[in-house]
DNA sequence: TTATTTATGTTTGATAGTCAAACTACTTGA
DNA sequence: TCAAGTAGTTTGACTATCAAACATAAATAA
């Protein structure tokens, strides 16, 4: 197999899943930014700012503001920090929630859109090869 | 094969990817949007605006100010269109293509990288795979 | 040919995202 | 206790983005 081939092919499937997921987004009226914030906080349930925006890879300045938005919008929550009174954990209201699973429902029903030919072992198989090569980050 | 477990792997796979070509990025200079350009133009040659913002699903507007900042940076320039005196091709100087053979490579060390587990049937296997789910865009 | 319509790219005004750096409040370790 | 470190916010500067208004040119209709 030709690496110059795969690579190829590697950054058009992932170009496409990012025009799918541009879409989906601008339907939802949040912006890139706001849906993975909402994204993470949907896989990790409730967060502390500074873990949020190391896994968001932007910084906490930036993320106050983005979080302020999200507020605004209802959609998740400051909560004091028990024992820690100069920090937050940032959860989803029950809005933020029912956007959070439509959303995943969104990309569940891509998944099993992208299987439709796929055998169970070739399933199987992809799943291995992703698992695989995340080993190299 | 769970279609649940295989959209998480398929997300995180594609997370990966974007925190690790975010890194590469920031390292060059540029940010994400005008990348995105420089990686397009590479790869199709001179292209017309109008073309260009489809292809990066923006605006001419947006694309207006992009480019001019990319011009400033000497990575690209206008060219008059020959036939249509609306409009510009946008092509790559000789500073604008190192950048993005450059990148390229980096692209192509990540696949190699990626790769050095598979044998010669299950790279074959994934471009397939790859390619079949494509099919679903 | 001459209008009318359509298309290309630019400009403008408004909203977001982003960072670095300065700042406040709190926690930790010596 | 107190110096150093940490969590989150604020500010200033720049970039990205869109929609809408605009100028110019091309294409189509009359």
């Amino acid at each position: 197999m030709d690496a110059e081939e795969l690579s190829k092919t590697i950054i058009e499937f992932y170009e496409k899943l990012t025009t799918w997921e541009d879409g989906v987004v601008k339907g939802s009226g949040l912006t890139t930014a706001q849906n993975h914030a909402i994204e993470i906080v949907g896989h990790e349930g409730a967060i502390k700012m500074r873990k949020l925006a190391d896994k968001l890879g932007v910084t906490t300045g930036t993320l106050t503001v983005s979080i302020d938005r999200l507020e605004k919008k209802a959609l998740l929550r400051r909560v004091p920090h028990k024992s820690d009174r100069r920090s937050y954990l940032i959860e989803l209201t029950e809005k933020g929630q029912k956007l959070f699973k439509m959303h995943h429902n969104h990309h569940l029903n891509l998944t099993r859109e992208m299987m439709t030919d796929f055998s169970e072992q070739e399933q199987a198989d992809l799943y291995q090869s992703l698992k695989k090569m995340m080993e190299h980050f």
